[in-house]
DNA sequence: CGAGATTCATGTGAAGTATACCTTTAGGCTTAA
DNA sequence: AAGCCTAAAGGTATACTTCACATGAATCTCGTA
């Protein structure tokens, strides 16, 4: 009996033809062939690095404009078309992506040049090397192999904010310690401001050229959604107005344009789940809560136990009592839950660096503020709406074991 | 009443420690001549 | 004797601790109007 109820689940699910024609289309990962609205950017790009066709040195490069412009795609689209054209034409060129966000990768001077050394073949170590050993290595294998290299560096202000700006000093004069290569840097950065904190030097060298990604307006949007949703959807799977919504939710939010693709993805495979015929207007709306969910419980979910501790105490704070909370009353409780867990706490000290993490990772707010008299201390505010926390809570006291 | 001193609770920087990992080196063992 | 393996020595990066000093506005103090 059951057995047959599932296999004939299975069948039906074998034979009802899902909504999606091809959802990798949707992910971020994906590069579309044409990027709509970004022409005039792709170009001057192109422009910028064609030099390197010649083996000439084209000039450092900097993108700067907020999160889901365009600007990792259009470098990477770039990069694809010169690649491809370089490789036939035997031009010494090699071209290198990589994010500078990504934890244990590259976030200190010394794993993120591991990690270049390691993208050219280099076996290295995850530490123990000293750094100049990893720079000589690096530098090594890169003079004897090409020309030109492009270094596409994103989201590089993650990187500064977490090691300083001296590492781009260093990358910057890297070139003078090559003999047959050159090396050009492509920055990329969410964060408008960043050029403007950094050493004159190193921003002068970096920004040899700059090109600002503006965000996308709704209409915009909509042509970009339209346009991948023919490849994403079988024919007809779209309620009529769902696109034009999604592009108005994204744009309210400074025009992601990854965060409207998100969107209809997760509406898609929200529509499919309840064996809808169709992706309709309220699967959108669905789409929008789980998103944010998804999207924080993924961050804390790969949080170090430590941070998560932190968090949970917070949470729990603000739970109790509504008003402000201060780091004194977290590291207690923090104190407390973590001889709950057997985990060895933490000093304080470090539990302050923890909570400007969490902070920069957007999870928290945390200000430091001063209480005049009694003293000073840095006040915490839930960036996350209240009705989410309690499901991240629950994640987090599984994670823990609590 | 108001300017300046005081105070508190913690921020923050620097230096030190523990841990995990790396390379080099020297000793001991095996092996082939 | 040459070659190979192993373990110790000496080095680094990273996460964390310890120590000590810095902060900055509410509150206190005290001289003055």
């Amino acid at each position: 009996m059951v057995k047959s109820d599932i296999n004939k689940f299975f069948e039906n699910y074998l034979e009802k033809k899902g909504l999606f024609e091809d959802k990798k289309v949707l992910q971020s990962s994906y590069t579309p062939n044409n990027i709509p609205h970004r022409e005039k950017e792709i170009k001057e790009i192109a422009s910028m690095m064609a030099p390197a066709l010649r083996e000439e040195k084209p000039s450092n490069l900097f993108l700067y404009g907020k999160t889901g412009t365009g600007k990792t795609l259009s470098v990477l689209h770039v990069k694809e078309k010169l690649e491809k054209v370089s490789t036939s034409k035997k031009v010494g060129l090699k071209i290198f992506y990589l994010n500078c966000k990504l934890k244990k990768v590259a976030d200190t001077e010394y794993r993120l040049i591991a990690t270049l050394a390691r993208q050219f073949g280099q076996n290295v170590p995850i530490t123990g090397l000293p750094t100049d050993e990893i720079y000589r290595i690096f530098i090594e294998s890169i003079d004897k192999e090409s020309k030109n290299i492009i270094l596409i560096l994103d989201e590089i202000d993650q990187l500064v904010k977490k090691a300083g700006d001296e590492i781009l000093y260093n990358l910057t004069r890297l070139n003078s310690e090559l003999k047959n290569t050159q090396i050009t840097f492509v920055g990329i950065s969410n964060d408008l401001r960043f050029a403007n904190d950094l050493d004159p030097r190193v921003k002068s060298s970096l920004t040899e050229e700059d090109i600002n990604f503006p965000s996308y307006n709704a209409l915009q949007l909509q042509d970009i959604l339209n346009e991948r949703s023919k490849k994403a959807f079988r024919e007809k799977t779209i309620e009529q107005g769902a696109i034009e919504k999604c592009a108005a939710l994204a744009a309210r939010e400074h025009g992601d344009a990854r965060r409207a693709l998100d969107l209809l993805r997760v509406a898609g495979e929200l529509a499919e789940r309840e064996n809808s015929e169709k992706l309709l207007i309220k699967h959108i709306d669905k789409a929008e809560e789980k998103i944010e969910r998804d999207l924080i419980s993924d961050v804390v979910s790969t949080l170090p136990k430590q941070s998560q501790l932190v968090l949970l105490s917070t949470f729990n704070l603000h739970d109790k009592m509504n008003s402000k909370i201060f780091t004194g009353d977290v590291y207690n409780l923090y104190k407390k839950l973590s001889s709950d867990v057997g985990l060895k706490p933490l000093t304080q000290r470090r539990m302050s660096d923890l909570i400007a993490e969490l902070d920069m990772l957007g999870i928290i707010n945390a200000r430091v503020i001063s209480k005049g008299r009694y003293g000073r201390t840095r006040e915490i505010s839930m960036t996350i709406p209240d009705s989410e926390i309690p499901d991240i809570k629950e994640g987090l006291t599984k994670w823990l074991n609590l």
